[in-house]
DNA sequence: AAATTTAACTTGTACGTACAAGCTGTTGGC
DNA sequence: GCCAACAGCTTGTACGTACAAGTTAAATTT
């Protein structure tokens, strides 16, 4: 199984972008550089460069290239930003379930897609705490079937989403997010160490990938009393 | 000046769309009776597909066709549109207060650019109803520097952004925003029809325009038993 | 009747060509 | 020196072709 060429390319492409061999505002080499290096033709160059455009790397500019800008972090909610950056420094994160393939669970499944629900999911369930103190619990499962050779890989820099792009080059590129605020029921309370019945804000998550049929669910559970949960959007 | 081609495809099938002659679930016509329908070759008719892909319109199936789908609204709520948008229809806006001009409420001062402090502020205060149901209390408040002509205008579509936008030519560019999950407290509880002490979601935010010493300041008080906040963001 | 193969569709990838249109530095002419 | 024209790059649109691969229903075999 041989990859697809525009593939090849856009992952050629986005590791240069990653490691720095392209910074914010260079430009990549242009469509005809592309063809002669890899051998292929104008076509194929312009999907590839098209994948990076729609991931958010380049904005391309008519009669001069590709150029290369700053990935827009801020989608949405907590999204691309992960919680780090969302809620500021000191963050801890422990694992109360680390990545498992399982059956689904009941509880979740009117937010799964309809191809989703056939297959086993992999899941994970962290806490994230500033200092000492318990803030959110993150719980997170998708589709085995777009990512079956997904391992109990450490994370990098403890994201999910940077070990996504890095090891597996999958980009987030959008997402759709429900907020409530609720009470606190007895498991959340317990491990946030509140008191049952405080209120509590819920977020459930569907993030869009650049791979077509994964699709990642989050539910997020947030004490955010002394820690506001922050967003950040520009054009 | 004559459309492109692709626009011009991408526009008639939006239109069919929008009009209702292809509803969620239908396929579009496939790619080569577009071909044959506007003399255009296959490269073109996906050109107009993808178009319709990435606005969010249709998702394609290998071997099957292309699907049209929920449009995904860009930017929800918490972002740029507004809320009629987010959540649907139906929506009724009542005016608490009407735009006045106002000095400083202190409990709001601390989120303030510094900037803002010296000068009075206009201020509104709308309750957002889903049906006969209050979902939303909103306060609205911004520097009289920036926006002397402000009257008490009649808002286009009841959407103050939208006013903005075509009245006074600004554009909200960005938004920073904190999401509390709190008890409602006695005014906010009697506002919302809700018990004291229910769990609200609390957002504060402020819009950055297209005027750069204009900063917009919001107060959201939302009830998210029945109708939980709504947001989605594509690339 | 049931299972399998086939044919006819669909979209996906990749090839190649041509010209339009935007950007930029160089080259002449004034 | 200044400005206009040009040449050589860039991306954008559009043509045409070929085959791979997924879907489905009809035809064939078992």
């Amino acid at each position: 199984m041989t990859e697809l060429k525009y593939i090849a390319v856009r992952n050629f492409l986005k590791e240069q972008i990653q490691q720095g061999t392209f910074g914010v505002g260079d430009f990549l080499p242009s469509e005809n550089e592309l063809c002669r290096k890899f051998s292929i033709t104008r076509t194929t160059a312009r999907k590839a460069l098209d994948e990076l455009l729609k991931e958010g790397f380049i904005e391309k500019k008519h009669g001069k290239g590709s150029c290369v800008i700053e990935r827009r972090k801020s989608l949405g909610l907590l999204t691309v930003k992960g919680f780090s950056e969302a809620v500021g420094k000191n963050v801890k994160t422990i694992f109360i379930q680390k990545p498992t393939l399982q059956k689904l669970n009941s509880s979740i499944i009117t937010a799964l897609k309809d191809e989703d629900k056939k297959s086993d999911y992999w899941f994970f369930e962290r806490l994230r705490c500033v200092g000492e103190t318990p803030v959110m619990i993150e719980k997170n499962w998708f589709s085995n079937i777009s990512l079956p050779k997904f391992k109990d890989v450490s994370f990098i820099d403890n994201s999910f989403f940077k070990t996504l792009s890095q090891k597996y080059f999958i980009e987030i590129i959008g997402s759709s997010q429900e907020l409530r605020a609720e009470f606190a029921n007895k498991e959340v309370a317990k491990i946030l160490q509140i008191e049952i019945h405080s209120p509590i804000l819920h977020i459930s998550v569907q993030f869009k990938t650049s791979v077509s049929n994964l699709t990642i669910y989050s539910e997020l559970y947030c004490n955010t009393k002394k820690f506001p949960i922050g967003n950040n959007y520009y054009i």
